[in-house]
DNA sequence: GTGAAAGCGCTAACAT
DNA sequence: ATGTTAGCGCTTTCAC
């Protein structure tokens, strides 16, 4: 193994000024300089990460704390995973990926092994047994999510979260079909286990879809679903019972998405014409589904990187910056359009299949309705 | 911060007693070990893990490789990733994700600094240019996937793999088919991305398919498709154009699943009546599909273990044990039946939709049709 | 602008 | 069964 005092030995120097030239927290001539890094390629060095974190109590990791738990749509967590990763190489740092449920004591783990020098945590909870260690903790941490009702108490608690204003997202929802004159939604949500469990993101959406039902006058409909096909086929058909005035749906639930078209084709009920439907998910899954969905885009990209980028700035000394919700962004596609004049009152007449939408041309000309931030 | 020192202060021995507590590579008298193990409970003692890895030179982290690159299924990447954290944690070690396109130099990263014990590389390809790397490396990796065309030559080239045995799941496909008397058979392979990469799992399927169907004289057709509705119909529609005798599709390819079975429906093709249908995937897919599918498992989460497993045995001084094709498990479900008698040259006529099977009850009753070892 | 030297916290001979 | 001690490879004062 390479070490940095052979590299000193080959270039004729002390072991000191080969540091300070990888540290740059020195000034060095430009003729020393240049010969010591042509003997760190010469001899192919690289710094043991071992010893550097001893010697600088610094590792340049990051943890990540992704606790996979059920319902949770895995290519969002993935693409963040992913953005983090990336992110977080451009600074220089690697990333251990912590998914167990240990929880809290993981965290203990992590701080006091000092294996990384700060954390990401993310399925975030109300109440989350972690975030009492993370306080006590030296290392700064960022959450991806809200472990707090509000984002005012987050920042209270001196916080550092990302994520997307979920209120806001689902009051925008709300607000695209109201505007096109829906007076009665049905929410098709998150399997109930991520209620259950006290995960923000879900109940923030729920408060924003009702404050702005609320506001416009709009009858509102919550089902939890798990991602089946049967689960999906349970709640509408129940729905439409209940609520035959009901012409828009909102989904919530990434694996719900696809089910619940198959069904609405199954029953005859055309989208847009019959049943407009919104969701709020990745884009990728808007795009790619059956039918091209209006969707709030999740934006899991923006979320990872902006996490790795606050954290970064606190491991150079920096303030927590506070809690960062990203606004909605609502792009209308071919899943919504106004509300049938007279909302048929149950399946229409089995009149054949319905056309399937094919998925629009890429590129080709589309409607798009891009307003940055919602209303709360 | 607690130190081994402090630890050694407050029980009253010296360090290195400590050190031998922690590692139990010297016997400890019972009375002192209590003593120690106390003091270490009672002052939260943690090893530092950078001391620890320059005096072992040993991190207790395995660097897991990951690239994730185009047409590859996520959500089978994340069950392996999630099966190597946790089965490394319940070995002592750590994970470090790597995901970036840096190839040859992450590996060459890993190795310099020191920064993990050992790898896991996954999405291997033919020519694989981390190979050559990993090759010269001191430390042990082990591939998920096959970098060479055959498991002699990856024996030979004294690595340790862990794959499917895609040959064999390529022809248990086809050897079911055709024991249902299926004579025309198309193949919805991964995205041609895939293909052009030399990614070798894509291929190897490709190998056994053919030999299979060569075997039973069955008439075969491969259509690499994206996974989008779009290319899915594009590719579907045209192959039963060119083999109106296709009774039967085998889809390797998780995304153009839900779109293939949409298609079918739409183009009022019966599953399995009129087609029957076989899928290469995990069997979560496989179960939740709106038809629950006959599949081969695509055994992520066992993959990831024996990976693990591997590496622990390699870091415990083992040599490499050579390459383990898992042999492939098909499943029978609800889309494969057999071969109509009289195939139609066409599209069915239109005499309303098929109606879609509900998927069947949990743990309801189902033909099962377990055979470990397929052909090859 | 450069060197010398004292650790960082732990492990593992080498002693007894 | 336990203690002593010499590093592991790097960072960072302190000194010139």
């Amino acid at each position: 193994m390479v070490t940095l005092a052979d590299v000193a030995r080959h270039a004729g120097v002390s072991a000191s000024t080969v540091s300070y030239v990888l540290s740059g927290k020195r000034s060095i001539s430009a003729p020393t300089r240049e010969r010591i890094q042509h003997s760190i390629d010469a001899l192919g060095y690289r710094p043991h990460a071992g010893a550097r974190a001893l010697a600088s109590s610094r590792t340049d990791i990051l943890a990540l704390m992704m606790p996979l738990r059920t319902g949770l749509y895995v290519p969002v967590m993935m693409e963040i995973a992913m953005a983090v990763t990336t992110t977080a190489r451009s600074h220089g740092y690697d990333v251990l990926l912590l998914t167990g449920e240990e929880g809290p004591e993981a965290v203990r783990r992590v701080e006091g092994s000092a294996i990384a020098d700060a954390m990401i945590v993310m399925d975030v909870g109300l109440d989350d047994p972690r975030l009492p260690c993370l306080q006590e903790a030296e290392r700064p941490a960022v959450f991806i999510g809200l472990p707090t009702e509000t984002a005012q108490a987050a920042d209270a608690a001196g916080l550092d979260c990302v994520d997307l204003d979920f209120a806001a997202a689902g009051a925008r929802c709300v607000e695209h079909l109201a505007g096109l004159g829906h007076t009665g939604i049905a929410v098709l949500g998150e399997p109930p286990a991520v209620y259950e469990r006290g995960t923000g993101f879900a109940a923030r959406t729920l408060t924003g879809l009702r404050a702005a039902a609320g506001a416009h006058g709009v009858g509102l409909l919550h089902r939890p679903v798990d991602g089946t096909y049967a689960a999906v086929a349970a709640a509408v058909t129940r729905v439409f019972e209940e609520r035959p005035g009901t012409t828009a749906l909102v989904v919530q639930n990434e694996a719900a998405v696809e089910p619940l078209l198959a069904l609405l084709r199954h029953q005859g009920r055309a989208v847009p014409e019959d049943v407009s439907v919104v969701a709020i998910c990745p884009d990728q899954v808007a795009v790619h589904a059956s039918v091209p969905l209006t969707a709030v885009a999740v934006p899991a990209q923006e979320m990872g990187r902006l996490a790795v980028e606050r954290l970064v700035a606190r491991l150079a000394g920096e303030q927590p910056r506070g809690t960062a919700l990203i606004p909605p962004l609502l792009t209308a596609r071919a899943s919504t359009g106004p509300a049938a004049p007279a909302a048929p009152a149950g399946p229409a007449a089995p009149a054949g299949p319905a056309a399937p939408a094919a998925p629009a041309a890429p590129g080709g000309p589309r409607t798009e309705d891009r307003h940055g931030r919602g209303g709360r």
